[in-house]
This record gives structure tokens, sequence and C-alpha cells, in this order.
DNA sequence: AAGCGCCGTGAAAACGGTTTCACAGCGCCC
DNA sequence: GGGCGCTGTGAAACCGTTTTCACGGCGCTT
């Protein structure tokens, strides 16, 4: 077998200095118009590629950049992490991925692993990015990250997210706007998920500028399948006063508790109205669509980078950036059925544009509590 | 700022030369139990993690997997991503992932990349198996890979994937066997997939199998969106001849299509019955489930890097290795309609082994066609 | 015409580990 | 008791690149 073409053989066969070579190859200095000719013909002939390792020897930084997420098998990081590729393979850089698999011990043990990579900067979302001895770590060793769906409430960290409060008020506006008034939320683990917490506020806030009573949040993991959510359900949409809606801290738990409903024999949306978040593509093709809020996935992920790049270059603050969100209704987020007898009442029903409702429903409610 | 902490730094506090610092990490060779204390503690205070970059200069390899897929969109692709994530971690390896977006050209700047980055071996699923300038490439450096999804058909390449045509010979048997008897196929690009090129080839086969021509393939980008293929579907669905049977080559596009078949007026699996391939986890969610070939998603990425581990041992053979995939019929493959006359005969029609298909569905949808 | 500065180039150091080689000390065997 | 071999350790080479430093030559200015 050959051995291995190097910057000395590239340099042997072009007649100069290995150093003469890294200029050119760099630019980093001008060379004679002749010797450069001759570099570059070496390098072409011999097919060379500086070594990455050498280079980043050197500078003790690689042109890599480290990824911790929680899951794949979620399409919404999926989706960033494409972003993110797409962004990263522009700027020259390649992802060093991981999975934490919502675990906060991994996720301690990824970040030290990507950082003895030399990663130049990381992208994470984590379980807590407020109490995050992880994130602690890192700030105290000056490497640059950016945080992709956490939304931080204490100043000093960069992040990319959508207003996740303001993002379920407003689902939660359009269910009380379609009548809905005993709305339940079904959230992803609160300890994994801050997002699940942050969307949770955003509903009970909701329920109360409505004056309405929240339901109890239902904790439910969404990794586990249709039928461990079905039988979770069950109790809650038994009797005459279930829900007519169930928000879904997230579209996969959405799209598992739709089946589950179904399969106890109740019609989505005729019978309970459900919606999600993320806006992950399947909702659209299932029929009807899943109603979500909308984020722009891929964009976050690029915009991570971008931002990332941006701390790397020196001059960025640390903020959190929100990008836009879109309440994607309709599908399974239908008016509130009427009650089979009372149809004159039930069609006058009128559609309030917002989240606040007439007294006269929340008295209605106030009755079988 | 401190400088930073590297094995000179834990040499000097434990009073030993680095060569020794180095040893008691790696276990190399033994040191007295005195020494190794006294470096082990040094580490500890240091909190000290040898630089991958410095190790990997020595021995020009790295713990690090290159991968290169079509998309990370595909949640196909995202879930084989997964399992090699797994594997490797579980290795002390970490994989630096790219994406081609199902061009060729990138695919060899990819590889060209990641093997500039000294990968210890590649993972990849390309658009042809067979001929492809960048496994050439590959063969020539001797540098160890393996495919997945792909089937290359001459032998030399490692892979792991599913027996391709065989699952489509046995998902087109489905729809046989359920009494249908025109049935297209709609295929993802050719082009830029050699599962879609054998499971065609596995349609045509178990159609001449059983005496019956098959319809001319239509070729879709699984990508586009669902009014691209009502569009492209129209003409083909409209006269009375149309198809019963609608197999397509993975599960994503065959979501597109159940949705655009709908939005034309005709009802799933009522008036057509359609299929996938792939076994993505939304097709259970959706009402009624996806008929699909199921395949080990994840376990084919954690196979395909246990594989690369062998071939980075230097002791094992190239082939092709097939995992078990698992026909998962029912839902939106159901027996063909009978022509409104003739009741009877439907209801002869044997209904294949599909695992949890309650009757009372195809009972309670034949009275409203 | 002399000196200054710039430009192109090469030699060599540096980066942080691993590994080879050498060597000292010690125990064991004959 | 001498030599052999083994064990624990350190010095130094080495990996491939970047970058600093030095230097020779040339052109321009005064």
């Amino acid at each position: 077998m050959p051995r291995p073409v190097t910057i000395r053989t590239v340099a042997e066969r072009a007649g100069c200095s290995i150093a003469t070579v890294s200029r050119v190859l760099n630019g980093t200095a001008r060379a004679s118009a002749d010797v450069e000719a001759r570099v570059r013909a070496a390098v072409a002939a011999l097919d060379f590629r500086p070594s990455e390792i050498g280079r980043s020897l050197k500078t003790l930084r690689t042109r890599t950049l480290g990824v911790v997420i929680p899951s794949l098998t979620n399409p919404v990081f999926a989706g960033s992490v494409a972003g993110m590729e797409a962004e990263a393979r522009g700027r020259g850089h390649t992802l060093l991925l991981t999975a934490s698999d919502y675990d906060a011990a991994r996720e301690q043990d990824l970040v030290a692993t990507l950082v003895a990579q030399s990663v130049a900067g990381l992208v994470l979302t984590v379980a807590d990015p407020d109490a995050n001895p992880t994130l602690d770590l890192l700030d105290g060793q000056g490497i640059p990250y950016v945080l992709v769906y956490n939304e931080p409430q204490r100043p000093g960290r960069a992040a990319v997210t959508v207003d996740n409060a303001a993002a379920s008020r407003a689902l939660t506006g359009a269910f009380l706007a379609a009548g809905h008034r005993r709305i339940l939320f079904i959230a992803g683990r609160f300890s994994t998920s801050d997002r699940s917490r942050l969307r949770h506020q955003g509903y009970l806030a909701a329920m109360a500028a409505a004056g309405l009573a929240a339901e109890p949040v239902l904790e439910l993991d969404y990794l586990a399948d249709t039928a461990a959510h079905r039988s979770a359900l069950a109790g809650l949409l038994g009797g005459p006063e279930r829900p007519t809606g169930i928000i879904c801290s997230n579209d996969l738990l959405a799209l598992s508790v739709v089946a589950a409903v179904r399969e106890m024999g109740l019609a989505v949306p005729g019978d309970i109205s459900v919606a999600g978040f993320d806006g992950i593509a399947i909702g659209r093709l299932v029929s009807p669509p899943l109603a979500t809020v909308d984020q722009p996935t891929r964009r976050m992920g690029a915009r991570a980078v971008e931002r990332l790049f941006d701390l790397m270059g020196g001059d960025a603050a640390r903020t959190v950036e929100l990008l836009p969100f879109e309440l994607r209704p309709g599908g399974t987020l239908s008016p509130v059925s009427p009650p089979v007898a009372s149809a004159p009442r039930a069609s006058a029903t009128p559609q309030p544009p917002s989240p606040k409702s007439p007294s006269r429903k929340s008295a209605a409610r106030k009755a079988p509590r």
C-alpha cells in the first residue's frame, strides 16, 4: 500500500517547502505565480486533501460543531438538525451528533466528549436550561454554544426558540373561540422538557384569563405507545363531563392521543378536538389534518448555527431569540359539538375572536364542577 | 484565563513523565501503585480529559465514524442514524453526520470531507451502490465502510438492508390475495434510490407470477407536496378502469398519496387500497393504520456500526446482510370492493393473517360505498 | 550609490498526545 | 556471585499542519 500523501509529499513534488504549500492552500500569503502553479499542479496530481487533524492540532480548534439533542426519533429534532447540517456545511463545518435520550447525566457526558474533540462550538437542546451544571461548565471554559428549543429564563445564554407560552395561549385561545370550556392539557414529562412546562403555563394563563378552571395536567411519556396512552386516558374520558378538547404539548403525543381516543370509540374532532405543538410534516397528511402550532423547525437549527458562528466570531449577545410561530387550526380542532337536545342554543354560540369568553359560558361550566 | 490543562500539566502535578501519565490512562502498561495513584489524583484534581486531536494525530485514526445519508427529514434515515449513534456511543465513538440531499456530487464531496477528518470508518446510504466513484475511492484507499438500505448487486461491498425485492413480492402478494388485480406502483425517483428500483422489480415479478399485466410505474418525488401528487394521480384514477390498489415505494410517499386520493373524493381503503414500505412509526397512528412492510430501521443502523467495527478489526467479509422484514397488512389495505351486485363473493375473499384488523371495520365501510 | 523596506521563501518550532527505545534497579537461576 | 531478564520509568521521536522567525534579493527613495 502506498504511503499516505501528506503536505510533505506535495512540497517534494512541487519543489518547495511545506510552508509554501500551506500558504498557497490557505491563501495566508501570496506566492509567486510560478510556485503557486507548481503547488496546485502537485495537489491535483496527488489528490491531496490536508488532514484536519494536523490542522486542528495547531489551532486547537476543529471545523466541527458539536450537537446534543434528546432524540433523533422525534422529527422536530431531526428537522432542526437538518437545518444545522445545511448551515454548517455551507460554512465548511461538519456536525458531531449525539443524542442524550433525555438523560441529564448522559447530557453531561456527551458535552465532555464533544469538548474533548475540540469542537468549535455546540448546539444543544437540554432538559433544563436554567439549572444545568453542563452549561455552567461550558460558560466556565468559555466555549461558545447556542440552545435550541430551550427558553432559558435567566439572561446570559444564547438560544433560538419560539415564544412557547404565547404559542400555547394562542392555541388555547383557539379552543376557547371554538366554544370549548373543558380543555385537558396533556404534557410530555416536565422534567425533560422546559418547552412542555412553558406550554402548560401558557395554557394555564389563557384559561385563567378566560375565567375558567384548568383541568389537572396529565403528564405522559410521548415515547410510550398508544395503548399506554389509552389506559391513561380511560378514566378521564369516561363520564359525561369529559373534556371536549385536548391540547398536547407536542405533535407526536397528539397523534398518539388521537389514535387512543378513536380506539376508545370517540370521534376526533366530532366528540373531542385535539391539537398539538410543533407542526411536524406528518400532521398535514393525516385526516383530518392535525391542528397545531407550526414552528420553523429547520430554520431554527440553521439560525442556531448562524448565531453560533457570531458567537465564535466574538461579538455577539447571548440572548434568547424568538422565531415566529404560526397557529394552524382546523382539522382535528373544530367547534364544540352542541348537546344533542338543545340545537338552537348551540347554533347560537358565538365565535368570539378573543380568548376572553362571555361569563355565560364560565357559568355553564361552573355548574358541573 | 488559565492555560489549558494538557498531559504535561498532569505529569508535572503527579511528579512523573508524560509517558507515564499516558500509560496509566490507557492501561498500555502497568505502573507502580504509588505512581498510578498520584496520576489519577492529578487527573481528577485538574479535571483532565485527553485531547482527541492529539491522540488522533499519532495514530491517524479518530474515534469518529462518518455518516452520509440522503436526508434527516425522512424518519427512516433519522431512525437508522439513531441506531448508529447509540451503537457508536457504546463503543466510545461519535458520529460525524452529513446529508447528501440525494445529490451524487455532494455525496462525493461529503465523503472527501469525512476522509479528511480521518474518520475510522463510514456508514453510507447512497443513490447507486454499484456504479459509484465515491465507493471506488474508498475501496482504493482501503477505508472501511458499510452501506445501509443499499443492496449492491455486485459482491465486495458490505451492506445491511432487507431483501427489498422479496418484501415487495410479499406486499404485492398481499394485494393479490385481497383480490386486487389492477395495482399501480408509485416509486420514488429511481435515480436516487436503489431501494425504489428493487421494490419495483419485486412488484413486477409478483405480477408476472400471477399472470397479470403490471401498470406503468409512476415515478414521483416524495419530497413534493400532496398537491403535486394529486395532480400526478388525477389522470390515472379517473376512469372506471382505475386501479384498486396502489403500492408506494416508501411510507412518506404512501401517506401523501392517501391524502391525495382522499382529496380527490375517493375513500381509502374503500375505493383504493394503499400500502407503503418502511414501517415508520407514524404509519401506526393514522387511521386506518398504513399497510406497509416493516423493517427494523434502528436495528439496521446499529447493525451497520457493529459490522463496521468488525471491518475495522480486519477480519470480516464484505457481504450483504439481510435483516428480516415483516409484512404489516390491514388498515389501508383491504379486500377489493366487489362489484355492487355480488356481495357473497366478496365476503368469501380470504382475509390474510392481518394482526388486528377488526372485521367490523371492513364491514362497516362496505355499507357506505 | 547606499540604505530602507517589502516580498517570497525556507527552516524550524509548536500543538498534545502515543510509542519506541534506553536504562536503571532488582530478583532469580544456575 | 554473575549474568539474564523483567519491570517501571523517562527522554525523545513522531504524527501533519500552521505559523513564527530569519534571510536573501529586489526595487524604490533620497
